[in-house]
RNA sequence: GCUCGGGUGGCGGAAUUGGCAGACGCGCUAGACUUAGGAUCUAGUGCCGCAAGGCGUGGGGGUUCGAAUCCCCCCUCGAGCACCA
């Protein structure tokens, strides 16, 4: 690139005067109405800031900026989700701590994104490893611990050797760690669990008034997914037990020809014959040795075995036997399906192997069904009274019919499963929670005043270990926050322990019932003193981002989560941005624990961001995702030296559609760099001084008041609708314009640059500033556009002949029909298609076209 | 396999309710200024054609005076889900 405006100079300038002056600083109350513009908060990774931060970034930014000179209050903050795996990682290679790293990398992270001049307050950020950030997050553990929606569970869970630690559902992604892409397999430990179950319902209903994508929205809704129909009772052949099923098609009850338990129902032992004993258990065993990916790859052939028993078809008595499968999954619905093979594609894969008689109850009106018939249809070979009905309605006559006797009922089923929250990692919130024995547990549970009875919920969580039960204490709020305390070795055990568990010293605790006190170890003995051992697991990563909306409100508030009058002032983010890679992780957690808070009185607000945004992903020059191995990354730093901030701002902006993922190009960003710095020679000469063509008394004509105020008007609704590709071309087409006149009014100058000031902060306020201004560009209202200068008085007409354009007319835009008819046809190349044909028809569209259709 | 969302010049992309396809930028061509140009400025730039004109929004069909836009079929790319009964 040639000759530069010194934007190395002037980006600096201003990011230390918006810092000087606290431009950006947001503070409750006045007249204005607020508006909370919210980032999702970056993971400070040891890479630093990736090319694709700054594309949400800017565009909050271009909001906030926006909104600011708009009028509104405006809360536009940042923060680090800095507990993580990586972190963990790196200490384990070099020995440097996670508290450390982390510093480190935040410190780099705050410094880019500095350099991006975003109209931030810096005096909120928060950081989710800051103990006072996390004895928040802890307290809000301990009110879900109350309120019985944490518990422990024995369960199988996914285990990633490779990582040595815990996944939850969502962090599985066909049988591999969603992190790392390790395979995982199912281990049974005893886990830390969230009841996000509970709020099933209330999560899927709530997703209906969010203004969200709508396929993000969709996304959840499949992941909560929630299904109606019916559970059934099959009495089990000469036992006392019975199967139920769960199945939401109830339709094709009579096309039954065996049921299927999954190898992990708890009656499998009990209904199978001693004949078949062997097998299913070899089955079992089998089944329980497999990995979930095995189990679950659609591509497998279907496996299973018969039990030798037989269960009672509940309305025809008929026998049917009952096999034991894998394709059944025992964490959903009762674990248990009645098979219907002619109207369901597994049951009629798993009948086709295993010779298993296929019954056709349902098929299209009149013609014969191909197998299998999966569709609703109208039932046949039912029975009386059966036969002809459609599906639905032979759902309704079934239910009654089971009803009647007790053998069926309705259910409602979501494949959401309970959300797993213990980590066996070191860099992660402790979980604030003590074990004691049971023999302690009833004492202390008996001491009403106890300030261990803060947060301690109707029903006792405990576990069992070699035949000692072990209970659950919370901590109470006065030992917050329970800090993590520091290691030499951050290795998990192979055991899949935390690395926690190794540092005894923190571990091994004697608690004081009556006063809360808590010491180590080895105490001298007293009234009130028990033995006790803090839990070792850490929370995931998830936690902190769940209710950070919430602490930017008062971030340094010490005697609440959030304290509620800031809160009420500003409730939730009127705005969010991020990725939509947390489509059903982070933004279905954050919605649980804000609904959560909210039922326990802390936000007002019931949902934590009403209006969310994806931005796309920026991918590498050739069109494929950037990453080192292939050497397409592009590197902030670099492209602002080359280019400064304004540019990287402007280019990433004018890329294309926010939401669209688009590739980077080297040479596109000259072409925005060229725009600003035309927008430079156009105030500033040769010299450096302000350019003589300003004069006061200069008078813009009627095109350029056009082109001006439709630009206003573009820039405005552009923003608002974040289509910021086309603003910043309207902007291109406004300077075009600017730079043809030999002339211009200071206010035209001014207006131009507060149109661009959203966008390219840095130059539009040394402009600004050089034009005279005295406040900051950021704080000056945003300009208006007049209609009736928009509005000139002629328009362009298309003139066409069988649709076909033949030429334009210039007409008054108060021109009537005939009069644009008239000229058109008096046109000369319109007249040398009319010649010898007839017009059967006129077509006129008023200010935009003339059709004549003519034979 | 199922469910969504896309396919527009050499490239990124523009185009209210169906109403001038290709705004803006990149690239390219020619010219100017220059010792020089990967700087700047001027002009041009969808395709075919000397022109008149014709053809053009993944392909095919349809509705309409008029279709990138609406309907049907097909091809293709991307995303999500993936034995959830």
């Amino acid at each position: 690139m040639g000759k530069c405006y010194p934007f190395g100079e002037i980006e600096a300038k201003w990011q230390r005067i918006w810092e000087e002056r606290g431009t950006f600083r947001a503070r409750e109350g006045g007249d204005k109405p607020k508006y909370y513009v919210l980032d999702m908060f970056p993971y400070p990774s040891g890479a630093g800031l990736h090319i694709g931060h700054p594309e949400g970034y800017t565009a909050s930014d271009i909001l906030a900026r926006y909104r600011r000179a708009c009028g509104y209050n405006v809360l536009h903050p940042m923060g680090w989700d800095a507990f993580g795996l990586p972190a963990e990682q790196h200490a384990l290679q070099t020995g440097i701590s996670p508290k450390i790293n982390t510093d480190q990398n935040v410190e780099k992270f705050r410094s880019q994104i500095k350099r991006m001049g975003f109209a931030i307050d810096w005096e909120r950020e928060i950081n989710t490893t800051d103990e006072d950030y996390y004895r928040w997050t802890q307290w809000i553990f301990l009110q879900l611990f109350k309120h019985g929606l944490a518990f422990v569970d024995e369960r199988p869970v996914w285990w990633c050797p490779e990582l040595k630690a815990v996944l939850s559902n969502e962090e599985v992604i066909n049988g591999r760690s969603e992190r790392g892409n390790y395979p995982v397999e199912r281990k049974q430990l005893r886990q830390w669990v969230l009841r996000i179950t509970a709020y099933a319902e209330k999560l899927l209903d709530g997703l209906e008034r969010l203004d969200w994508p709508d396929s993000t929205k969709r996304q959840q809704q499949a992941w909560i997914g929630r299904s109606e129909g019916m559970e059934i009772d099959f009495a089990v052949e000469n036992s006392t037990k019975k199967i139920t099923v769960y199945s939401t098609r109830a339709d094709t009850l009579m096309g039954v020809t065996y049921l299927v338990l999954a190898p992990e129902h708890s009656l499998v032992e009990k209904i199978t014959t001693q004949a078949n004993g062997k097998a299913v258990a070899d089955y079992r065993r089998e089944t329980a040795r497999k990995g979930d990916l095995e189990r679950t790859d659609l591509a497998k052939d279907k496996s299973g075995v018969f039990t030798g028993a037989f269960a009672v078809h509940p309305l025809t008595g008929e026998k049917v036997p009952i096999w034991v499968a894998d394709y059944v999954l025992p964490s959903y619905g009762t674990g248990a399906v009645m098979a219907v093979p002619a109207h369901d594609d597994r049951d009629y894969e798993f009948a086709q192997k295993f010779h298993l008689p296929i019954r056709t109850v349902v098929g299209p009106q009149g013609a014969e069904p191909e197998l299998p018939f999966c569709p609703e249809g109208v039932l046949r070979n039912s029975g009386e009274g059966l036969d002809g009905l459609d599906s639905a309605a032979a759902r309704g006559v079934f239910l009654n019919r089971l009803e009647a006797k007790g053998m069926g009922r309705s259910a409602v089923k979501y494949k959401l499963r309970d959300w797993l929250f213990s980590r066996q990692r070191y860099w992660g919130e402790p979980i604030p929670i003590l074990w004691v024995s049971e023999e302690d547990y009833g004492p202390l549970k008996r001491m009403k005043d106890s300030p261990f009875q803060e947060f301690m919920p109707d029903e006792p969580v405990f576990f069992e270990e070699n035949g000692r039960r072990f209970y659950a204490i919370p901590l109470p709020s006065s030992q917050l926050p329970l800090v993590l305390p520091t290691v030499e070795d951050y290795r998990p055990s192979d055991g899949g322990e935390s690395p926690l568990s190794r540092a005894k010293w923190w571990i091994e605790v004697e608690v004081q019932g009556h006063t809360g006190e808590i010491r180590p170890a080895g105490g001298p003995p007293g009234d009130g003193w028990f033995r006790a051992s803090r839990e070792s697991n850490t929370m995931p990563q998830w936690a902190g981002s769940c209710w950070y909306h919430l602490r930017y409100l008062s971030p340094h508030c010490a005697t609440a989560a959030v304290d509620p009058t800031a809160e009420a002032y500003w409730g939730c983010p009127d705005f969010y941005i991020g990725g939509a890679e947390h489509a059903v992780l982070h933004l279905l957690y954050a919605r649980f624990w804000h609904r959560f808070l909210h039922e326990i009185g802390v936000p007002t607000t019931v949902e934590p961001y009403p209006k969310l945004f994806h931005q796309g992903i920026i991918l590498g020059e050739d069109g494929s995702k950037m990453s080192k191995s292939r050497g397409n990354v592009v590197n902030p730093d670099r492209v602002i030296g080359d280019y400064g901030a304004d540019a990287l701002r402007l280019y990433e902006m004018f890329l294309g559609p926010l939401e669209a993922m688009k590739p980077w190009d080297s040479r596109g960003i000259c072409g925005v760099s060229r725009f600003l710095q035309r927008a430079w020679s156009w105030f500033i000469g040769e010299d450096g001084t302000l350019s003589s063509r300003f004069r006061g008394d200069a008078e813009e004509n009627a095109l350029t008041q056009r082109i001006l105020h439709s630009s206003i008007k573009k820039v405005r609704e552009d923003i608002e609708e974040l289509r910021f590709n086309t603003a910043i071309s309207q902007l291109m087409v406004l300077l075009n314009h600017l730079q043809e006149l030999p002339a211009a009014a200071p206010e035209t100058g001014r207006i131009f640059l507060q149109l661009l000031a959203p966008f390219a902060p840095h130059i539009a306020e040394e402009l600004w500033e050089r034009m005279g201004g005295i406040r900051s560009i950021a704080e000056v209202p945003f300009p208006d556009y007049v209609p009736e200068k928009i509005a000139t008085g002629t328009v362009t007409v298309v003139v066409q002949v069988n649709g076909k354009v033949r030429s334009e007319l210039q007409v008054a835009s108060d021109a009537t029909r005939e009069e644009v008819l008239r000229l058109a046809q008096a046109d000369g190349i319109v007249g040398a298609h009319l010649v010898d044909r007839e017009i059967v028809k006129e077509i006129y569209v008023p200010n935009r076209l003339v059709n004549f259709v003519v034979r």
